[in-house]
RNA sequence: GCUACCGGCCCAGCCAUCGAUCCCCUUUGGGGGUAGGAAAGUCCGGACAGCGCAGGGCAAUGCACCGGCGAAUAACCGGGUGGUGCGAAAGCACCAACAGAUAGUGCCACAGAAAAUUACUUUCCUGUUUCGGCGGGAUAAAGGUGAAAACGUGGGGUAAGAGCCCACGGUUUGGUUCAGUAAUGGCCCAGACGGGUAAACCUUGCAUGUUGUAAUGCCACGUAAACUAACGUCUGAGGGCGGCUCGCCCGAGUUAGAGGGUAGGCAGCUAGAGGUGCUGAGUAAUCAGCAUCCCAGGUAAAUGAUGGCAUCCCCUGAAAACGGGGACUACAGAAUCCGGCUUAUGCGCCGGUAGCUUUU
RNA sequence: UGCCUGAUAGUAUAAUGGUAGUACGACAGUUUUUGGUACUGUUUGUCUUGGUUCGAAUCCAGGUCGGGCAA
């Protein structure tokens, strides 16, 4: 389902600090997404989501909270409509994924734009799957 | 009618679909709530919480006309006084850190004789003289300088002068009386007029414990009651009592380094100095009474996206309708909560001022 | 979120309330066949708006921007 509740965000701190410090990361203008991903990511076993998602805007170039906020609020909204390919694929793999997007771009995006990219960078995340785990030998092809 | 400025009021409106979050009913669905006037700046004041709470002295910080209001404030409201601007005046607007300069210390560049008990030129008296002056004394009127020059004008007086004396006027202190709760103001009387600066040090009076919800309490998880160095165990290291000191108390560990562990959740956390409406008191801030309502609670941080409607503007058009295009907003996003201040602000409405145009 | 702190030429850094300096740089000139070096001169200014004062970089208040501390 289009849902995007307290479980499927990204809300660890320690987490968070293993993305940027280990992940692999890859940019998409204006975005530059890092990801984790393996068979146990989470500490919590009981999650029924494999993707814990981020969305972020440094302070540098959008002083103003309202400005980051409403960025904040695009991106969810694209990756809330758009992330379902994302799932089943992961799911298929039995791995967890978890993925952060740094916005980096100056200027105030329109949604459209916005919503365009998340769909680029989600498909290209997928693309990525098999090949961040050739010689798993548990992972089944599809 | 339009434009500009100022002040006030009001504002992400409604519907559908897809979500986020909290609450309730119930159960896997339904209902309801969900950003501001500044949520901002953090400039003040509180509430609340931890730590501290024998005391003395010194220091530090803040404040300083009067009354009111309130939980509290130098900051709110009203009044007085002073200053600035406009104005012929009446008055209006804005600002004020409006105790003390005769307690003391300091400073007042340049110019000027002199920047605070001062004397250059001048004026007057007197001594001397080589007649150019020189010495002693008196005076502070005139001169020019400066931001500021020892109350102003006129007269008397004098060797020449001077608040030295007098009249009028100004500033200021005290007293009586009148008005006012008071600050203060008016009349009268008496005295003084030896500059300015206290947003220079300071003096006087009053007040002030300190740290802040990342406070604080609890639960869970995890290493390490580990290692190295220094000091110390009553010959007492160190700590507490706001900063120092005296004094008092506690007292067996304290401090530093390297290297590790954790950084998850609950309470605090939203029913309150609460909102809205009406009535009354008050110039106002504000207060009282009645009725009614429950109105964000997130934590890498919700309060959103899309479409339509409503509203406004432009084009076409004599006008309306239809059609097309655009705006759909400015400033801006809660993070413990309130009161005040400051700053940022668009459309519309209301009021005021100024200018232009049209009609009567 | 709470609490501190600062702003001076292009850069670094001084300045008791009294003419805003110093060094490097930039520009112009002299010397040189030319360039460098050297010498001489010039330029560029107190973050902003008010107040106190005769007079503010300095003292005080509001604003803007930057830096730091606390888990």
């Amino acid at each position: 389902m289009f849902t995007l509740g307290k479980q499927e965000r990204l809300k660890s701190r320690k987490l968070i600090d293993r993305l940027f410090r280990e992940g692999k990361n890859f940019s998409v203008f204006p975005y530059r997404v890092y990801y984790v991903c393996g068979e146990q990511v989470f500490k919590d076993p009981g999650t029924d989501f494999p993707v814990a998602f981020g969305v972020g805007v440094g302070t540098r170039h959008f002083k103003k909270a309202v400005d980051r906020n409403r960025i904040k609020r695009l991106g969810r909204e694209s990756y809330r409509l758009q992330k379902l390919p994302l799932y089943e694929a992961l799911r298929q793999r039995n791995l967890q994924m978890a993925v952060f997007f740094l916005f980096t771009a100056r200027e105030l995006p329109a949604y459209g734009q916005i919503y365009e990219k998340i769909g680029v960078i989600l498909e290209r995340l997928v693309r990525e799957l098999p090949q961040s785990n050739p010689g798993h030998t548990t992972s089944p092809v599809s």
